[in-house]
DNA sequence: ACAACATGTAGCC
DNA sequence: TGGCTACCCTGTTG
């Protein structure tokens, strides 16, 4: 690793300043002890104990002290100034966290930011050097008998036992910058409309984006005032869609109107201090029944009427009181199941036709606060979790014992105020139901450019099949979706929206339709073109891509010659 | 290149 | 239980 040298101190403070050079940095801390060499340490060579600086020490970059006035000659009191390396998370000294270059290192003194556990950094993590050992065998891992084999079999019997070859639609191919004015939080296609992407924002806005046809697109800014936690169709009628917000109701738009009915108002008086106010996070749709599941941020189901458009049921106590239920989501196969998960660290498994408090058939246990739990998409036997203790668990049968996950497999998706929480999401099309999308938090350096891929996981193994990278998204991507049908990723960063397809769709394309299958970005709302998170290109040119950074060449020259190549590390 | 800031909530006491 | 408050890889603007 080439060293990067820090900010330089300032050189331009007067007398009576002195500059030394800071011995304590020879501490146990020293494990790039070049990097700092050339570093000036400007204080009085201030006894403070660096060691006994825990995170309760106050001390800032600048220390700042006013010594005893001197008594024994005239010299006016001396001000020293101390440029400690400062360690932002530990608020200990001699080493400091942060990006290097395109490269974080982190604070030793604290637990791997990846796996949680102490004794190393994320970048010597077990489960970051190779993301195959990033599966924590659970205790009943590779237990089941020929019994439960043949009990699969005849469940199961449309999951092939070969399992097929992955599709990654790793290739951009066109989007929207700042679509939205906040954050993307939800996204969903169209049940029927093959080009058609819904996304909600934490605005409450909601898009409705044609990507066949570029500049087909609209918002609705009207249907909720603040963050839209799920969309959803009602597939008996896919010119409506459903959606579940934090402003504390359940919407029912008319896709060509905009205009929302409200199913379900949390909230019928309006604000009355934060400690009442109700949202509506998790939502799915029971089709087979007409109804619209929602959940509270009170632990609290409801049951609407699509028909009648009334509450039908609830409000049920499923989660612990007063915790936020996130997700929701109806068993396909077997709509009677409904899975749950929320704040309170547990994932639980209802009938809904035998609903109480407590009543729930299982109760799957997590580290922390779970983000979401799904159901596979065709058979609805396994389950696949994503939590904010940076795991990513699987069952493989919701038929046998459920009292610990198959599989742990440890991923980045860390919660943080600024950003959408992370969900792990299920292909819809892998027939071995087998493949997982998740956005990554924790970036990597993609040569000399701090990215964070959308990774593809074989949740049967644990491996990293793909990550998905684009030299320009730069922010980080933490809603994904795959088509239902076509080979399409979704993704959603900050407040933009992509879409990718595999290579040899796009090169399939071109041979067909020549110049039309260009890439192809719409800007929208931007000034500048420059800068984070923003792709550098006209709208709707022709040309696509161009005028790209110096550091976008240079990784582009690296990244279209063959697989994606990474200056560090391994995955 | 850098600083300021907006800002929700998880987990603790 | 309610009330605080820390908050480590943010993203945007100036």
């Amino acid at each position: 690793m080439a060293p990067l040298t820090r900010a330089k101190a300032s050189s331009s403070r007067v007398a009576p300043i002195l500059i030394q050079r800071d011995s304590d940095d020879s501490d146990h801390y020293h494990s790039s002890s070049s990097d700092y060499d050339d570093e000036e340490q400007v204080g009085a060579g201030d006894s403070s104990d660096d060691e006994d600086m825990g995170t309760n020490g106050l001390p800032t970059s600048e220390e700042l002290h006013h010594e005893p006035p001197n008594t024994t000659s005239n010299a006016p009191p001396r001000i020293t100034i101390s440029l400690k390396k400062v360690c932002k998370v530990c608020k200990g000294t001699g080493h400091e966290a942060g990006f290097r270059g395109a490269t974080y290192i982190d604070c030793p003194r604290k637990p791997c930011y990846l796996c949680k556990m102490p004794g190393h950094t994320t970048m010597s993590c077990p489960h970051r050097v190779a993301m195959e050992h990033g599966v924590v065998p659970a205790p009943r891992r590779n237990t089941s008998t020929t019994l439960d084999y043949i009990f699969q079999r005849q469940l199961n019997p449309n999951i092939p036992m070969i399992k097929p070859t992955f599709v990654i639609p790793d290739q951009l191919t066109c989007g929207i910058i700042r679509f939205h004015s906040r954050r993307v939080t939800c996204l969903e296609f169209h049940p029927t409309k093959n080009s058609v992407l819904l996304s909600g924002d934490k605005k409450g806005q909601v898009g409705i984006w044609d990507y066949s046809k570029l500049h087909e697109k609209t918002v609705y800014n009207s249907i909720h005032t603040c963050i839209v936690n799920n969309i959803k169709f009602n597939t008996d009628n896919d010119g409506t869609m459903y959606a579940s917000s934090s402003d504390g109701t359940v919407s029912c738009t008319d896709l060509e109107t905009g205009v929302p009915f409200v199913l379900l108002d949390l909230n019928p008086n309006g604000w009355i201090g934060p400690a009442a106010w109700r949202m509506v996070y998790g939502m799915d749709i029971n089709t087979e029944k007409g109804l619209v599941l929602v959940a509270d941020n009170f632990g609290r189901l409801y049951f609407l009427d699509t028909r009648s458009r009334t509450r039908a049921g609830g409000p049920f106590l499923i989660h612990k009181k007063g915790t936020k239920v996130v997700g929701l989501h109806c068993n396909p196969v077997e709509p009677g199941l409904l899975l749950s998960c929320g704040n309170d660290h547990f994932a639980r498994i209802w009938d809904i036709r035998r609903l109480e408090a407590g009543s729930s058939l299982d109760n799957l246990r997590h580290g922390r606060v779970v983000n979401s739990a799904y159901f596979s998409p065709r058979t609805g036997s396994k389950i696949l979790t994503t939590s904010i203790d940076n795991r990513i668990r699987v069952w493989d049968s919701i038929f046998t014992n459920m009292e610990s996950p198959s599989r742990e497999i440890v991923h980045s998706q860390d919660f943080n105020r600024h950003l959408t929480p992370f969900r792990a999401e299920w292909d819809p099309k892998d027939p071995s139901e087998s493949l997982a999308v998740v956005g990554r938090y924790i970036s990597e350096n993609y040569d000399g450019v701090a990215l964070h891929p959308i990774d593809f996981i074989d949740t049967t193994s644990g491996k990293l099949v793909a990550e998905v990278i684009e030299p320009d998204i730069t922010t980080i991507s933490p809603v994904n979706k795959l088509h239902p049908r076509d080979d399409v990723l979704a993704t959603g960063s900050s407040r933009s929206l992509f879409i990718w397809r595999p290579k040899e769709d796009i090169e399939r394309m071109q041979e067909q339709l020549g110049k039309k299958a260009k890439e192809f970005i719409i800007r929208m709302g931007d000034k500048k073109s420059k800068g984070k998170g923003s792709i550098d290109s006209d709208d709707d040119s022709d040309l696509g891509f161009k005028g790209k950074t110096s550091k976008t060449k240079k990784y582009e020259k690296s990244y279209t010659s063959g697989k994606s190549k990474k200056s560090k590390g391994v995955c």
